[in-house]
DNA sequence: TGTTAGCACTCAAACTCCCTGAGTGCTAAT
DNA sequence: ATTAGCACTCAGGGAGTTTGAGTGCTAACA
């Protein structure tokens, strides 16, 4: 495996990349840089083949790169280049737009910049709500017998749900009941608020408890909500526009993202590049994903990922993701040091 | 124009919905309740293609038929069956899933059921919430000089905001801007919550209300959120698996739902029918939209649409549509008359 | 020993040509 | 007014051919 195979090994990625059409031996030589005959590339590619890096699409065809081709030319040889001053001021610029660089809005900004950049999907799973605390916990009267249970977390996420009781609270037993969940509640973690905690908490309230168990309940909901990963997701029809892909298999794709969580989840540092055909789980044919982390207080809580053809230009794609993952990581620890600032908006509603 | 022209021109568009080629004299001169022979029905095809009702591909082809064909078949000739009890249960026992039949959730599922049932696109737009009242108006500390704005409406929708001031409020002041709002603002609909009324109110207060400009601000932009049409779509993937529609088209036109508010929100009464080469904003061809409303307290406050190809079995689908917008209708109204119940949950958060 | 020119070979894609059959319009008979 | 008959049209499909990019192999060369 000599120094030119690589060279070789490399023109036939970017080349195909390129123009989508399969490379021969003599569009190879002629590339500058190479400096061999077609013969010459004709060997070096046949034995390329042999090792698994490249494949015919049939036997007058030109080669191909095969998955191990493009995972050696992406760990091994390929060098992206770093993003000059100037790109990373638009980048910048594209994570601002339209307010301050927080929350929620942060990275539907940066789910969206990537999309662009890239033209491809990309989709950001965002699991820093399980690692906050509960700050503020409050019982709200909505109406005859209604009640709005609202939850706050020190990283800025509200959330809020409408329980139904059997009976109304007089104003003493809502502001007990309200101080009573502020007591045992504020300051644990989301991930802790399991339904046995919960549970505890009902009984150590005894038998008057039981008039409460709608908001108990809801407060359970929200916190299970909080603790669920929430997806984000943009440029899916770039997919579409994507000769290479099969338009079914990204229906099928598009419909099914929740199961992206769990190869999104998976801990690792750096980059990394998953296919297609590999994961089981991520299948569409010919399709890449590459994925990156953010990570607040040295924890990572949360994933970047753009999805495209495998034909992708990843040496331009990767420090993008690598910038936007470390900008996301600065952002959100800097603001860590502050309270919980921060807009937001809840919905809901029944007609 | 004699009945058995009608006749003709509605097996001419039953067969083409049926199998999706042209349709032939002959295979029209055979089906039961014709009783002529091919070259009669030939004749009336011909003078049918004159006055715009079919077409033909091509000359050696079969007749399709013309958006006014189909048009007169739906609205002079086409008899949709009505729903046997068995169907309703059904239908109900779709709308009941997974909770009561209330808000968010009632619609959620009338989409999904619309979308499973038709196999097309169903799109409900939900406009109650600005014909609603505010109920309740709430601040709420949640942070280092972080307030949360909370409003509660009539109709049950709940939406919340953080809002950051310069200053923390005291005790005293956070109660008294919160009895104040409460005051003024509580019983007000959400459609009249300008901006200028808003200004109203800030100038009212004066220049003890610079500080709190941020919470106005925040409510105004709930009640913006508030006024606006809630889109509700399922079913997306059925268009894509529909031969008919082209996908490009249909990535277009699902990037950019928004568009279709204006179409679902223009009033009339019933079932309208729309074709996508029509209305200029609703574009994909060989595509079509069947739109009904729903109503509280008579006025109408929502739409129902289903999007499909220009080719579907109107008979079968007008029927649910009609269904479903009558049951909606029913109970939203029911509950109108209770005050608002009702479980919701809002989002929101900054990392 | 590594590189190169030359040559015979392969094969997908594009093109042509032709046939088939469904469907038509027209006309003349009923 | 309806129908049978007939000549005509034309998209779609299959078979055969051509084209050209690309290959592997071999023999000559440095």
């Amino acid at each position: 495996m000599n120094e030119r195979k690589l060279k070789i090994l490399a023109a036939v990625v970017e080349e195909y990349v390129r123009t989508g059409e399969p490379v021969g031996s003599k569009a190879i030589a002629n590339l500058p840089g190479i400096g061999v005959s077609a013969a010459t590339v004709r060997n070096d590619m046949a034995m390329l083949e042999q090792l698994g890096f490249l494949e015919q699409p049939h036997t007058s065809a030109g080669r191909v790169p095969t998955i191990s081709g493009y995972r050696l030319y992406i760990e091994k040889i390929m060098t992206p280049p770093a993003l000059p001053d100037s790109e990373r001021e638009r980048l910048d610029n594209m994570l601002a737009e339209q307010g301050p660089m927080t929350g929620e809005l942060l990275i539907q900004n940066a789910t969206t910049a990537l999309a662009e950049l890239t033209q491809c999907a990309a989709v950001v799973s965002d699991f820093s709500p399980k690692f906050s605390v509960i700050s503020k916990v409050e019982v709200i009267p909505a109406g005859k017998r209604v009640y709005v249970v609202l939850l706050i977390t020190s990283g800025g996420a509200i959330k809020n749900k409408a329980c139904r009781l059997e009976f109304d609270l007089t104003n003493e037993q809502l502001s007990m009941f309200s101080d009573y969940l502020a007591k045992h509640l504020e300051g644990v973690s989301v991930e802790e608020l399991s339904e046995e905690r919960m549970a505890d908490l009902a009984a150590a309230m005894g038998a008057y408890m039981m008039t409460m168990a709608p908001l108990v309940q809801g407060i359970l909901e929200l916190s299970r909500d909080l603790q669920q990963h929430a997806l984000t997701f943009s440029g899916e029809k770039n997919l579409f526009s994507c000769e290479d892909l099969d338009k079914m298999e990204v229906v099928r794709f598009i419909e099914h993202k929740e199961e992206l969580i769990k190869l999104l989840d998976d801990s690792f540092s750096g980059i990394r590049v998953l296919f297609g055909e590999d994961g089981g789980s991520f299948v569409i044919g010919n399709s890449s994903m590459i994925v990156s982390k953010y990570r607040k207080g040295g924890k990572s809580v949360g994933s970047l990922g753009v999805i495209g053809p495998m034909r992708l230009d990843y040496a331009k794609v990767i420090p993008y993701l690598e910038y936007f993952s470390q900008k996301i990581t600065d952002l959100i620890s800097e603001e860590g040091e502050e309270p919980p600032p921060e807009e937001q908006t809840g919905e809901q509603g029944k007609g």
